[in-house]
RNA sequence: GGCCCGUUCGUCUAUCGGUUAGGACACCUGGUUUUCAACCAGGUAAGAGGGGUUCGACUCCCCUACGGGCUGCCA
């Protein structure tokens, strides 16, 4: 970017708190927090609970534990929009006093008669225009009123988005929208409008279903004579059939991605690449992402959750993780799907193990999978298939390898040989004996390395199960 | 209905008037190999359709089709 500091880079992500953690809001969490993190700018976090209805204190833990797990940390005390109700209503009634604003006694059942009317006579649009815009004060009734923004009628509203481009929207296809209900209570309108201002956002970052709205909510930071903050209105993110990505296409939840087993440094990135290029980068890490992350590579498409490729970019950081924080996340996956705690032991092993088996492994079960052999006990319980490659043959010719992996030194230089001579000497290749050792140490057909397992384990536990087998 | 946005390989995308339209995932073939993976090499595959503008359009303009969004005293 510019060398000189330029004016601060502060974003945010703004749920409404009505369910879990939405994966095209994740995305969306996470486009605001490159972007601030990538700009030493701060990244703030408020929840858009005015309606009242819907919102709920489990869903907003939701949205938090989501925000958590998938790594994006937020400045500052995370802000309820609820709370500054009486701050909303302060602006509304300053935009009052400037003009900008007016008192509209028109009821609910007027307005629908309104646009039934204007519906009747064939008019293709109704916006409702409020007879209480320019009235007499001295002809207010002594009822509840809302207050209603006094937007300009004629000529047009310019968006000026760095990912949309120009928008131009003709103020005429407008009403004037409400800022304060007449229960007193503000709407969300002016509520983003004025938490934005107040809280110091630079960058407005939010999913395109706000573009239209963007056009009013810049007549209310000019009506206050507020600077308008930068948009930039992203793509939704669709299904693998193009459609607005919903339940029915199975995970929308970012929790289901975690329960899933998806590595959230994986996650991250594959959620990057989603809607934003960089030239060919592919994979890189969140400080990598940080330094290369801009408004202008979002496309303007949506783009569609493809799991072959979210699946492909995990491995890679799965391979890339540091092993004592990949044991770290492994366990806390562990605990988030209920699966029993590794023991001490257990930990010891795939601590040992790990540096072999996150190389092919691209999700936590597929890991955990893999290591199998590691976390079960003697007698190891072969599965049909495993069974089939015991057969008496194969078990002698285990009972005559023990003897010599006693004496041997335990290290893979020392093993191989060994293997290798017994193998020939019975006349069969190294494939031949590696199936009925797999079945012996692990009990299934597919594993890792036998190598790899019997080093992992150690020659006391190897040697047992090669007797237990044999026997 | 009105308004707004979008449309490059199956998918994510590069390209910002002149390229054999590049990369990644997936897929196919071959290699490596003790199984599954992983890994290595190669291959198939794209500018929605139609008009313009231009010496020259994926790139600029218009129309159509398709997809999405907004149109609330919801957010």
């Amino acid at each position: 970017m510019s060398h000189s500091p330029g004016p601060p880079v502060v974003t945010r992500f703004a749920p409404s708190p009505t369910g879990y953690l939405h994966i095209g809001g994740g995305r969306t969490a996470l486009f605001n927090w490159l972007y601030a993190r990538g700009r030493g700018g701060k990244f703030l976090l408020r929840i858009e609970d005015t309606d009242r209805e819907r919102s709920t204190p489990e869903a907003t833990a939701a949205i938090l534990r989501g925000l958590t797990w998938l790594g994006l940390d937020w400045d500052g005390e995370v802000v309820s929009q609820f709370e500054r109700r009486d701050r909303h209503a302060e602006v509304a009634h300053e935009m009052l006093a400037r003009g900008t604003a007016y008192k509209c006694f028109s009821t609910a059942e007027e307005i629908a008669a309104y646009r039934a009317a204007k519906e009747a006579k064939g008019a293709s649009y109704a916006v409702f225009v409020s007879p209480w815009r320019d009235a007499d004060p001295a002809t207010f009734p002594k009822a509840p009123y809302a207050i209603r923004m006094k937007a300009p009628r004629t000529g047009e509203t310019v968006i000026e988005d760095e990912v949309q481009g120009r928008v131009v929207i003709q103020n005429a296809t407008l009403d004037d929208m409400i800022v304060l209900r007449s229960d007193g209570t503000p709407v969300y309108m002016l509520a983003v409008v004025v938490d934005d201002h107040d809280m110091g956002v630079s960058h407005v970052i939010r999913g395109d279903d706000h573009l239209n709205n963007a056009a009013r909510q810049q007549m209310v930071y000019d009506a206050m004579g507020w600077t308008v903050p930068v948009w930039a209105h992203i793509p939704l993110i669709h299904g693998p059939d193009g459609k607005k990505l919903s339940k029915r296409h199975g995970a929308t939840g970012v929790e289901d991605y975690q329960a899933m087993g998806y590595p959230a440094a994986g996650m991250r990135n594959y959620l990057t690449r989603l809607g934003w290029a960089h030239g060919d980068a592919e994979i890189f890490t969140s400080a990598e992402a940080m330094q290369m992350f801009d408004l202008s590579g979002i496309g303007r498409a949506p783009a569609r959750l493809d799991f072959k490729k979210l699946e492909n970019t995990c491995g890679h950081h799965m391979a890339m993780a540091e092993d004592a924080a990949l044991l770290h996340e492994l366990e806390a996956y562990m605990i988030a799907v209920d699966r029993p705690a590794l023991t001490e032991p257990q930990r010891g092993l795939m601590l040992a193990a790990l540096p072999f088996l996150k190389k092919s492994a691209k999700t936590f079960p597929e890991l955990l999978d893999k290591a199998d052999f590691l976390l079960i006990s003697r007698p190891v319980v072969p599965d049909e298939k495993a069974a089939q490659a015991l057969d008496p043959v194969s078990r002698g010719i285990l009972k005559s390898l023990t003897p010599q992996l006693q004496s041997a030194n335990w290290t893979k230089e020392a093993l191989e040989p060994i293997l290798t001579e017994v193998a020939a000497a019975n006349g069969i290749g190294f494939g031949k004996l590696a199936a009925p050792l797999r079945a012996a140490i692990a009990g299934k057909s597919v594993t890792p390395s036998v190598y790899d397992m019997m080093l992992v384990i150690g020659q006391d536990e190897s040697i047992a199960r090669l007797k237990d087998a044999s026997s």
